[in-house]
DNA sequence: TAAATAAAAGTCAAAGATACTTTTATTTTT
DNA sequence: AAAAATAAAAGTATCTTTGACTTTTATTTA
């Protein structure tokens, strides 16, 4: 058995990160658009290249800063699932291990770091399908990859992404990390709605209430601008 | 920044092989003893290089073909997690790329390919952790992984294979898929159990039943040599 | 000060889970 | 062959959780 047939990758570290949007109400991820080759000028995850002395971990907390010049602890990040297919890179083989990153906060964009643009693009549904927008343009994930115009296997991985999110949503909703280190339930249940394709006020206060306190704890009350009995603030349990 | 920092790593694809024995009716887990350096004569999970032109789901195809002569089809294995820790293997670096496979059978062990000896070892709880025990020496999970005797970080590996089947015994127990294509009540139970930390007819296997019911259906009656009611055969929904 | 608003708090019936009992189909013993 | 033992299915009653809906409360706006 020839040892020239044991692979030796290149990793990239593939990061799904999302933040809130205060104006749309809704969570958004952010794209960048690639300044170099392979894929210039497409739509693609922010990426970085594992190095040799680096946990994944650690290139994954690097890949945010240098993107958008966060420090972010681990507890804000976790890891996704890895993507294998020998032809997902054109020309080198490389693996994507990907990772997702929940923002507490909604950073200005700089591009940069072979990037030409950066925006934060909304999760929106569409007929059943998950579709993402922004920036004047709209990926519908559904699409088959080539076919979506995003970069690589990216649709996949954001799919896979919002899978794994809708899956926890019951039991460990990390996604609401989003939201900061204090929310609403209004506010819970506009992040809800997004990933189960409904809307906010289809999702009963009182009830989701009961059905999730065990996961979130009130900490206060909100002063609030608009008009209404202000809500309870509350945060995560874990 | 100089080229040589970007890891070009060995990926080793690690799986968590996983069958039921039929005396001590427990879930067990295949591992090897290691024939060569590094960790020569520790015992550990099978693995094998992920090579050039190959997928890590055909890669761990491969590995079960190799080590146990058994040809899976994909349904019955799913991936894990990826390890990175750089100082995880000695001397080079890989990556473990980890898999979990749910064998309806139980087949005879042949040592061979990089094993001089390869065991089945069955989980058992001892005092809150788990352990897995066989061939007169076990393992505590628990204890940090230079400790246990297993070979690199498999004891994590383990741990985090069984808390995801834990996780998922719910809403989607796969690894019933270690009873065969149909299984009775009992058997399930007794597979819960382990993974429970509690004793098979300590769950009450009307209520069993009747919280599980939409994960499996009826196919039949098994003809049972021991005495009582026959039980009913069931097979998995999805 | 009254109306409008938004959210919390409360109510009640239906569905689901849990502890427990009874019935059924089989083997073993007498 | 009948009775006892066994193991599993099937059933029952109570308690808990969920889900649709109503009422109350705290705030802003008219």
């Amino acid at each position: 058995m020839a040892s020239e047939i044991i692979a030796r990758p290149l990793v990239t570290i593939t990061n799904v990160i999302w933040s809130f949007n205060n104006e749309s109400h809704r969570p958004q991820l952010l794209l960048i658009k690639r300044a170099n080759d392979p894929m210039k000028n497409h739509w693609a995850l922010p990426e970085t290249l594992l190095r040799s002395e680096e946990s994944a971990d650690a290139a994954c907390i690097r890949l945010i800063d240098d993107k958008i010049g966060l420090q972010v602890p681990m507890s804000c990040t976790e890891q996704l699932a890895t993507f294998t297919d020998p032809k997902r890179a054109v020309g080198t083989r490389a693996l994507a291990l990907a990772y997702m990153t929940y923002l507490p906060v909604t950073p200005e964009l700089h591009p940069g770091y072979g990037a030409t643009d950066a925006r934060w693009f909304t999760l929106i549904a569409d007929k059943g399908d998950f579709v993402i927008n922004g920036h004047d343009q709209e990926f519908n994930l559904a699409l088959p990859a080539n076919k979506s115009g995003l970069a690589f296997d990216h649709p996949q991985i954001i799919q896979t992404a919002i899978m794994r999110i809708k899956n926890k949503l019951d039991y460990q909703p990390s996604i609401l990390r989003i939201l900061g280190p204090t929310f609403t339930l209004r506010q819970a249940r506009e992040v809800y709605a997004a990933f189960l394709q409904t809307s906010a006020d289809q999702i009963d206060n009182s009830n989701f209430k009961k059905t999730h306190q065990r996961l979130f704890r009130e900490v206060g009350t909100a002063s609030m601008k608009h008009s209404g009995r202000p809500p309870k603030l509350f945060q995560l349990n874990f």
